[in-house]
DNA sequence: TCTCTGAGCGCAAAGCTTTGCGGAACTGTT
DNA sequence: AACAGTTCCGCAAAGCTTTGCGCTCAGAGA
């Protein structure tokens, strides 16, 4: 079967190729008969519109862009789920690339979007981002541009984040509170203004109070936080606590701990930010602020409604992040 | 800034569309220092190819459309990283839809695809179909389908497993050759042709031994997983060994057997399908037998070339699946 | 000087949809 | 019978790119 267009069904039918689209859009200038008559032929032969065409006549795609550096992440995924919930929801396409981190195929990624016409745009930087010009260009060219998570640190930009100040502050707070001494705080790639951020409040909030000792270390795999753990933790003498900056960072120092058959949370406490899945495998489940992938896309989208709609100035969005109580402190 | 067709740079240039076409092609027809000219305003003007106008004079769209119950599963994030990168590296635009394992929405997302013209479509059934009707019309509409992971069992359609049978066997014959004899078998949702196979090859390759004692269920979660594992570890009696269909139900009866701390594989063996990364964070390191996404996403974008450029028969193909040794078998 | 060749470029159509405007046929009014 | 007002529909243009074909002009060969 050939692909039906609005002329294939006119021609079926004797009418103008007008009538016919006004027809299947219900228009009050075509009689009853006529609209049952094409759609009812529509319908037999599975016509779909030529978004295509649409798109060019209109000059307006309803397609939105979304970068991030892998889809199989930690948080990304989620996030991805949210959108594409709401994209779906509005009639939005949504194109998905990866960046895989590298910034040369992350500029590819932008003119991919920028041939597609997207009428937005989702970025979550790659780690070795520096040069920030490619997206500069995007601005210039009035596409509404929204970074998430990793996000750069100029405010000429639309962010949607996590509050990461008071998240981190509130684990700190917690730990203050259930009177540990001995924290052992990791955090991720120091680069990132997020790992920058979350560990300024953290050490800000702890260093008021007399006599902690906070330890803190960059880890930037799972990998990386486990062995780091495991070398606090035999050799440096234990911690009484743990703070993980991420999923990521919680899953090594997890695996170091249960190795080294550490009890948790009788032997030392664990604090985590988490998306709130893993702290839920383990046992005892692990406390944790949560800081939802879910939630962020579905700010991210609202927000970027709003760009698409009128001008706003470019803003910081933050999602709340509620503590979840598990048994790991 | 307005958008940047040939038109407008012709304009500036004093040349026709059709020259400005041929010369950002390098077509030989166009003087070299007209191609100068052209390259460099298009450059400076950031001229991107309005993909719509492509599209519909080609009549052939570059798009890919994937269909998947949720993106923040356990295995699918990693097949649609993989499909992703090769879109990415043969300029196929990906378009990714959830289900939300609702034929409705389905349905509604094959509305969609067709719209966008996809040239070919990845899908993962949601576990509650039953009337192809939708797909069938995607077929008869010549537009390539290849299912994944959850197929549907007529053999008109094209497939890409995992090779369900030889897993399940191959998982059952290391439990033989361990001398288990009180296996307890977790399996998804019984309605699943996946769950079906892996358990008739599973139970087939073990009735063979005499005097093995093996308890097979069925679990949609990885709650209810958890549940089942502590039902038979705490009430009866301790089966020697534990398979697990798939991650999910790994998760589960890991958390349940770290919280009756049965000891692993002291105690009991632990022997899993995965896509491999959960089975590193335990300690030790569950064996598994890899049932990659990564790998099964590389498979069909390969096979759906295939299908766009010539006709190829509906085939069911497979992945290899290697053992993995950790220890806890 | 005339013709031929080829280099370099432009014209126009096609692909599909939407929409402003104009037109035909009919109904109803005076 | 003349006119106005509806109802219902078609024409054509625009949106952007690609490409077959045809055109012009300069230079070469006769």
């Amino acid at each position: 079967m050939e692909n039906i267009t609005l002329k294939k069904i006119s021609e079926i039918l004797g009418l103008s190729i007008s009538s016919v689209s006004r027809a299947l859009k219900n228009h009050p200038d075509i009689s009853v008969a006529t609209k049952k008559r094409v759609n009812e032929l529509a319908e037999f032969l599975n016509y779909e519109p030529n978004i295509n065409a649409i798109n060019l006549r209109a000059k307006k795609n309803r397609v939105l862009g979304l970068m991030v550096p892998t889809i199989a992440g930690f948080f990304y995924s989620s996030f991805i789920s949210a959108v594409e919930e709401e994209c779906r929801a509005n009639d939005y396409t949504l194109i998905i690339l990866q960046s895989g981190s590298d910034p040369e195929i992350e500029k590819n990624n932008l003119s991919v979007c920028r041939q597609n016409r997207v009428s937005g745009l989702f970025v979550c930087l790659s780690t070795h981002t520096t040069d920030m010009e490619a997206f500069d260009k995007i601005k210039e060219a009035d596409i509404p541009l929204i970074f998430f998570d990793k996000v750069p640190e100029s405010n000429v930009y639309d962010k949607i984040c996590v509050a990461d100040k008071e998240v981190a502050k509130l684990a700190a707070e917690l730990l203050i509170e259930k009177n540990k001494h001995h924290i052992l705080a990791l955090f991720g790639n120091r680069n990132l203004s997020i790992s920058k951020i979350r560990l300024g409040s953290f050490t800000n909030t702890i260093s008021v109070v007399k006599g902690v000792k906070t330890y803190t270390e960059h880890c930037n795999s799972y990998v990386a936080a486990k062995n780091i753990t495991t070398e606090y933790f035999s050799k440096k003498g234990i911690p009484d606590a743990v703070f993980c900056m991420s999923d990521e960072i919680l899953i090594g120092v997890m695996k170091s701990l249960m190795e080294l058959k550490i009890d948790i949370p009788g032997k030392t406490a664990i604090i985590a930010l988490s998306d709130g899945f893993w702290p839920k495998l383990y046992t005892p489940e692990i406390t944790y602020i949560e800081t939802s992938g879910y939630k962020l896309g579905k700010l991210a989208f609202a927000r970027m409604m709003n760009c698409i709609d009128g001008k706003v100035e470019p803003a910081e969005l933050y999602i709340n992040s509620p503590l979840v109580s598990g048994g790991s402190i």
